[in-house]
DNA sequence: CCGCGGAACTTTGCATACAAAATCATCGAA
DNA sequence: TTCGATGATTTTGTATGCAAAGTTCCGCGG
């Protein structure tokens, strides 16, 4: 409560270890792969061999292995003994799952965060992502939007003052997972998206914790229909665009490297 | 949902590696760390020598470590930079805000599994879990009790098909706080708890979802009431029963081994 | 053309070694 | 006694070595 949010931009892809020596490699190293993950540069279903990191990042393998143990850990990185790491992949379902899973917490972020809201710090730094969010919105398609809409629930999160949803929401897999369901909404009315959240948004300062929850519900709700449908269109396979990068050939087999 | 569950009991604290030699002694060493967390070998707050338990479970160091990242990726330990790995330990308010957290996820379980529930081998399943329950229950201060409705919940998460919901309750951290949560409910009328279950699975059964919902919320929120009234009680006090083992003597401050 | 060995190479998993940091124990001064 | 410094010991963090498992590639028979 102390410290409402740092300002609403979160990229922080700082360099090798050069100037903060104090922390072990080990974290320097789950760093770097986090933000590669959330930049692209490491895509899902991406086989991370450990002596490329450790060459890439001028450490041993020790605490690339390390590293990689974390991530599987927090759910990044998929483990499988004796063929190392990948980046986790997730099947549309599960991408969809998620979303639904996610409405239930962020719903508690809303209500909570919503019945304490007071005006002062906490009050402006909301209005102050809010606007993030507005801003971000006509680069609706890179990856700003959904960061900043990523903050703007996290504000709400911490604001809420449950301990546990805030530790659980900045979990680098949720901001993963988060990040890869901007893959799926191709099929979205982007005015009408936007419309819901500045309903919503209205809605919470106004301090109505009942009403936002709904209004948030229903836009979750409305964003899984959608979704939904275009899943059914697509039926089996791979999850539109995220084939992108050449990796993710769909299927859930473990496939040889490259 | 083909397969509807493993039978209502979870405890499978293994012998060394001696039969399975597939998996890797990374995976051996989680299971075995998590083992004696579940069953209260290791207490939140107790440090973890890496060679100590090398030379306890037979191994070098370095799947030690592994294990021990992965383990504070998963958020059962928690990792200093030179100083080692702890069990986490939560504050009693972080304890009582999972309980709220994890509501919002059993209230999606709840609610779908229930909605999905059609005579058949799930039904049965549930049946069977809820019966573990009961059965556990005159063993209600043991861990039994809390692994009964870990288990019922467990199974519902599952049954309700939404892939990312049961992944998620899967996870060690998860059965490892649900665990802590028992430390937290001294005060409560036990006779009303197994009732209030009662006509949750009651209610589960009939396939009224809304209804079931509204049931299992105003059980957790009673639940909730109890722990918060005692734990302002306590006030700053350390948490209940939770110091028996001789850690955990409260405070956050990273406080010497042994 | 495609599938199928099998050798050469790559990559993983684990053990060990050693320096840096922390912890502990001892002792002396306030 | 209590506090703080100081050296011995423990423990961590990282690098390196090596055997086993996996992967790739190439040539052969169908």
């Amino acid at each position: 409560m102390t410290d409402p949010a740092a300002s609403p931009s979160s990229v922080s892809a700082s360099g090798p270890a050069e100037d903060d020596s104090s922390a072990s490699l080990v974290s320097f190293v789950v760093d770097s792969i986090v933000d590669g993950v959330m930049e692209g540069r490491y895509v899902p279903g991406q086989r991370l061999i450990a002596a490329d990191l450790a060459e890439e990042y001028g450490v041993s393998r020790a605490p690339v292995r390390e590293a990689l143990h974390m991530l599987a850990g927090e759910g990044v990185v998929e483990l499988v003994a004796n063929r190392g790491a990948r980046i986790r992949r997730l099947s549309l379902q599960e991408r969809i799952d998620f979303l639904e899973f996610t409405e239930a917490i962020c719903v508690l972020g809303v209500r909570l965060a919503t019945a304490r809201l007071a005006p002062g710090p906490s009050r402006d730094a909301v209005v102050e992502h809010y606007a993030a969010i507005e801003a971000a919105w006509h680069r609706r398609h890179s990856r700003d939007f959904v960061v900043a809409l990523y903050n703007y629930h996290i504000l709400l999160n911490r604001i809420s003052g449950n301990l546990f949803l805030e530790f659980f929401y900045r979990r680098p897999y949720i901001r993963f997972y988060t990040l890869l369901l901007a893959d799926l909404v191709p099929g979205v009315h982007w005015e009408q998206y936007i419309a819901n959240y500045r309903l919503i948004h209205a809605t919470i300062l106004s301090g109505d914790s009942h009403t936002a929850v709904i209004h948030f519900s229903s836009h979750i709700r409305w964003v899984l229909r959608i979704m939904r449908s275009a899943a059914d269109g697509e039926e089996g396979a791979p999850a539109a665009r995220a084939v992108r990068g050449g990796v993710d050939p769909g299927a859930e087999a473990w496939l040889p490297g490259r």
